[in-house]
DNA sequence: ATGCTTTTTGAACGCTGTTCATGCAGAATG
DNA sequence: CATTCTGCATGAACAGCGTTCAAAAAGCAT
């Protein structure tokens, strides 16, 4: 075979090509204003080329979404990195920044994120979740370390919940907000809702020790 | 002039039956199955038609989420009216009450809820957002209800704000609850972060009465 | 019956994602 | 060097979409 060694771009150099591409007209416009001939027209190739990279335009926001969710992810590491060089050790205030950086990160991406939301939605449930949920696992991990840390007496499962439900509010918060930006208040009332919930969070935790559910499931 | 007297439908029937479909419609296949020609053959009308009684597919889109915010109102409404005539004050009880209710809600529309909110997301942000705003503003104003019969000590302006972050958390759980159905577990650990958040809510807002933000606002 | 107004209609337009016969450049073979 | 062979690039073509609009139909007043 041998391939490669003249000036024209790999496959996979062209795929990178095609991804930053979609994910420039996904910001532009929303996931509706990825459309076939545009990448074609931008990347310098043909229509019909992109579906020798990409199954089908789907494939090609799933890549997308995989490349966000990446950064998603180092956004939160580096948070964590930056408290740990500045000596932080307060739960509340690892909270609060990790919780900064995921607001930080949707403000940075004001349409990606949201295509990547609607887009995971409207799947058939099955597929291969796993990479998307894999990356997710990560940031769990970090918060369920800093509760760890907390010492609020939790145990391993109740840690995971406690983990996922932080996260979960973190991002009904967070995606609220950001679409109800209707009046003046946006930002500000994000984060008001954000330190409120921390703060209730870890107060929550200290008092009363373990928690335990006392209400029955639902019916 | 003179209108209706016949037995066809009038404009305002046909609309309801239009929307009617649209919902059936989207429910089916999620607001990507909602087709102008399909709306037209189920409603026995031609394709043009629609255009007459919506201003385009969007519009009708609209429509129907109208009327499920209108119904998740009424759920709301209707779960308090039970409480009450239950003789229950209990503010961890109504709080479970009113998340159960929404995630029944969003149990019963699995895939309408999910198009409202990708619906929702891609507005130019300006438009009417007004009467989603009230209606969601409804919704906003029992949950603050409940809490002021908490007796946690909130100013009003810290009512609303707790309200706010209560309902934004649950639906944060929810909706990743949902959207994360890859394994066997949902519902139930959907349920175990509903009922961890309010505890903890709980617990955080009798302790540290006030609860100042001490924490600057970010950068 | 006539004229006028309003609504309904569906063919047509422009756009979309996707396919696939064709062409062609580069590696392998003689 | 000539010649297969192979695999990717190509863009016309296809089916389907939302939307429009001239024309037909229907409704109402006279």
């Amino acid at each position: 075979m041998m391939r490669r060694q003249g000036l024209a771009l790999d496959k996979e150099e062209m795929s990178e090509r095609v991804i930053a591409i979609a994910e420039n007209l996904i910001e532009a416009g929303g996931a509706e204003n990825l459309k076939a001939r545009t990448i074609a027209t931008e990347a310098g190739i043909a229509v019909g080329s992109i579906y020798n990279l990409f199954r089908d335009i789907d494939d090609l926001h799933r890549a997308v979404n995989m490349r966000l969710l990446d950064r998603l992810g180092e956004a939160g590491a580096a948070a964590m990195a930056e408290l740990k060089k500045a000596g932080v050790t307060d739960t509340r205030q690892c909270l609060l920044a990790l919780a900064r950086a995921y607001a930080g990160f949707v403000e940075a991406h004001p349409a990606s994120w949201p295509a990547l939301l609607a887009f995971n939605r409207r799947q058939p449930a099955h597929a291969e979740p796993d990479a998307y949920e894999a990356r997710l696992s990560d940031l769990l991990q970090i918060i369920a370390r800093v509760l760890a840390d907390g010492r609020f007496g939790l145990d391993e499962n109740r840690l995971r919940i406690a983990a996922r439900t932080l996260w979960s509010s973190v991002h009904g918060i967070v995606t609220s907000g950001y679409a109800a930006n209707s009046a003046g208040r946006q930002a500000d009332e994000t984060w008001e809702q954000i330190e409120l919930l921390v703060a209730v969070f870890i107060k929550g935790l200290e008092r009363g020790g373990t928690l335990d559910h006392a209400g029955a499931a639902p019916s």
